[in-house]
DNA sequence: ATGCAGAAATTGGTTGGACCATTGAACCAC
DNA sequence: GTGGTTCAATGGTCCAACCAATTTCTGCAT
């Protein structure tokens, strides 16, 4: 289905950056957190302009592939290949309490399903991975009063690695970011994440016990306490309003 | 937990930029397809660099939300609103087997959970556009004796339509495009996609039945035939390898 | 008038050079 | 050691010009 006859490329400057800087990367075996060449070098080394470099630097800051440090210089910031696909999403509109609970709607999704695979995939490290994490959060839990995000947080990731499939971890860290600052001051709602606490061990317990199907319908319990807190936030702030 | 002593900023021009231009959208309620302001004209009125506005303009370019078209002018490509959020993605290989596969467990998540959405929040003219789409595919099917892959891809998008959350479409049409290489001459099986056909028509009655469960647990079943389609598939090439 | 080829203006792409702001390391005084 | 100071390196911004693709205008032939 390929295109019989595709556009010569006469002018693709900062495209051949990238795809020479990529290859540079994987020559040197650069691996995130590494500096690469300054501007200057790069522009000298690849007989171009530096603004071309910088161009070219400037999509892979958009995609967060690199990052810039003025005075510094520019770091790696994730793996990169030649074959890498790029997916830019803009999420509209996702400050609000709607936009909210859409996102919370794709995590529902990706959880359940993170949580299944994990149950037939993860082995024995794995599993123990998981159950330290969840210790750690439980002591937190117990300790603190209340939920802790950062260590529940920890919880999650280490099921989504588990997975064994890591665009689960790459979606949702996306998004985590996105509604952080909601996950912190969760609307008002002082025991925010109270109720989702015990489905933490139990979706732990079906991986364990490898039961897929379990796991899944654990891991939608967990998210629908979580959904109804956010309808309870909700509510809270249309009094709030109304007063 | 937010960061008590978040840096600073002290320069952020180019955000700025966007910012302004964002605004500007707005203001003039331009939509996709239209003009904006050319980069010498942008310099002058922002008071910046014509560098600094390309700056800007090649970030929203990689984020899909403009398009340059070099004698002509900088389109509009996506709707922009101020608070919206960016989730760039770089999936890492997803030319070979393993790497489909991994996509496909996306969206098995996001197909089960939409569909579960769709069950319940459709209304009388979602369900009756997306029974369209079926009678379409199904017809497609009966008369060219084999699945269609554009009428088959209508009628899950109508699903993610009728989900109620944009999410679900975004984010599996952007990964749409990754697999349809392989959807199109899938791995030589001829009657790929054969086994996925009925359960087509099941996910539509589950949905029109309003049965979030049951709609939840047919789409489950058909990515599972695709699956087993893609694995015999793969089965395929390693004896056409060993030949 | 009409149609069309060529000139001219428009617009994004690239270049080279200059200067500013920040960083980090070396150095120094206490 | 601690806390400044200096200084070179580096990313950020600016400017002015030119290149390349596109669009628009112009004028001639029909």
């Amino acid at each position: 289905m390929t295109d019989p006859l595709p556009p010569i490329q006469t002018t693709a400057r900062d495209d051949a950056v990238l795809k020479a800087l990529a290859g540079f990367v994987r020559q040197e075996a650069l691996v995130p957190g590494e500096k690469l060449p300054t501007e200057r070098i790069l522009a000298e080394r690849l007989k171009v302009s530096r603004n071309t470099v910088r161009e070219a630097l400037t999509r892979w800051e958009g995609l967060g592939l690199v990052e810039r440090r003025q005075g510094s210089g520019t770091y790696l910031k994730a793996a990169v290949s030649p074959d890498m696909l790029h997916m830019p999403l803009t999420l509209a509109g996702g400050n609000d309490f709607a936009g909210l609970m859409r996102t919370l709607e794709i995590r529902r999704a990706l959880e359940a399903e993170a949580a299944a695979l994990c149950a037939v995939r993860a082995g024995k490290a794995e599993v123990a991975e998981i159950e330290r994490k969840l210790d750690i959060m439980e002591e937190a839990f117990h300790s603190r009063a209340g939920m802790s995000s950062e260590e529940d947080w920890e919880f999650h990731q280490s099921v989504y690695r588990a997975s064994g499939n890591p665009l689960f971890e790459q979606i949702i860290s996306a998004m985590h970011e996105l509604f952080h600052r909601f996950w912190e001051h969760p609307l008002g709602v002082r025991d925010f994440g109270h109720a989702s606490f015990p489905y933490h061990r139990t979706i732990f317990d079906r991986i364990a016990a490898h039961d897929p199907e379990g796991a899944r319908a654990e891991a939608l319990k967990l998210i629908a306490t979580v959904e109804n807190d956010l309808k309870r936030g909700a509510a809270n702030l249309k009094l709030l309003d109304r007063k």
